[in-house]
DNA sequence: TAAGTTTTGCTACAGCTGTAGCAACAAGCC
DNA sequence: GGCTTGTTGCTACAGCTGTAGCAAAACTTA
């Protein structure tokens, strides 16, 4: 349903929208000040566009319009992450983890980090199958 | 020094050509066939184009050139995968690898690839150091 | 060496992206 | 009921992307 790749700009914006949500231009520079210093029409305009794309949805309250996610959050990564496993890792989950797990260039932390993740999702893994669908709201 | 971040078309053209390395327009129209129906003028184009930014090397051989890649498979993944870590992770490693791990959407069969194969990267570990520096070709 | 085949260099062009200005309109304050 | 301040809708515009055509130059082959 929702293709759209989100553009470098658009998930800044987006990450604002969820976590407030509903958000308004005014909220969404609130949230992102300090990474860009983007005008206030700028961030209108952004937000318009995701409007008219539908993945965002406008609800007027007095003269201010409050944008809210059609795309949760965990779309977005999903759609991501198979976009760049689809470019740059052949579409296969196999070679992205292998680069992960052993790229150099990540530091000692995030090595250890990985590991204990993985540690702990493989005991959980008896409990937890693999399979069970679980609902989803956009967040 | 290359902090390009290579778009979808350019990912494709990039795979092909370190696949065959060096390879010509003709090199790189046969390794996407069936992928893509491009023109030969647009592989042309976008040869050219990587070349001005200075990603990939030309090399003329009587009439024909030659493309070279000056970025390597490796760095451009990184760079991939460190941009997805930005824009939709916080820019953290943690977050990302909880998500695939236990991401509903993998198959059964990714699952338990990825758990072999971290299961078997913690193995290698005690032998393999974290930090030891390998040099790197453009592949 | 003329004709055919490839490759190149230049040009084009629509759509998207990042960035924002401006005028008009709405809402609250005094 | 104006004045001030915030918000909207429209417009703009340069640069990048995807896609390719065309003519000229270079190479091949008879």
């Amino acid at each position: 349903m929702h293709n759209e790749q989100l553009s470098d700009a658009e998930w800044k914006i987006m990450n604002a929208v969820w976590n407030r949500n509903p958000a308004c231009v005014r909220d969404v520079l609130e949230e992102i000040e300090g990474e860009t210093s983007w005008a206030y029409t700028t961030v209108k305009t952004m937000l318009s566009r995701l409007a008219e794309k539908g993945i965002l949805e406008v609800e007027k309250r007095a003269n201010t319009s409050y944008y809210r996610p059609l795309l949760s959050r965990k779309q977005a990564r999903r759609a991501a992450v198979r976009s760049l496993l689809d470019r740059a890792f052949d579409g296969a989950f196999g070679p992205l983890m292998a680069f992960l797990v052993d790229d150099q260039k990540l530091s000692p932390l995030e090595r250890e980090r990985l590991q204990a993740l993985v540690r702990e999702e493989l005991a959980n893994d008896a409990k937890a199958p693999a399979l069970s669908v679980q609902q989803e709201r956009t967040e």
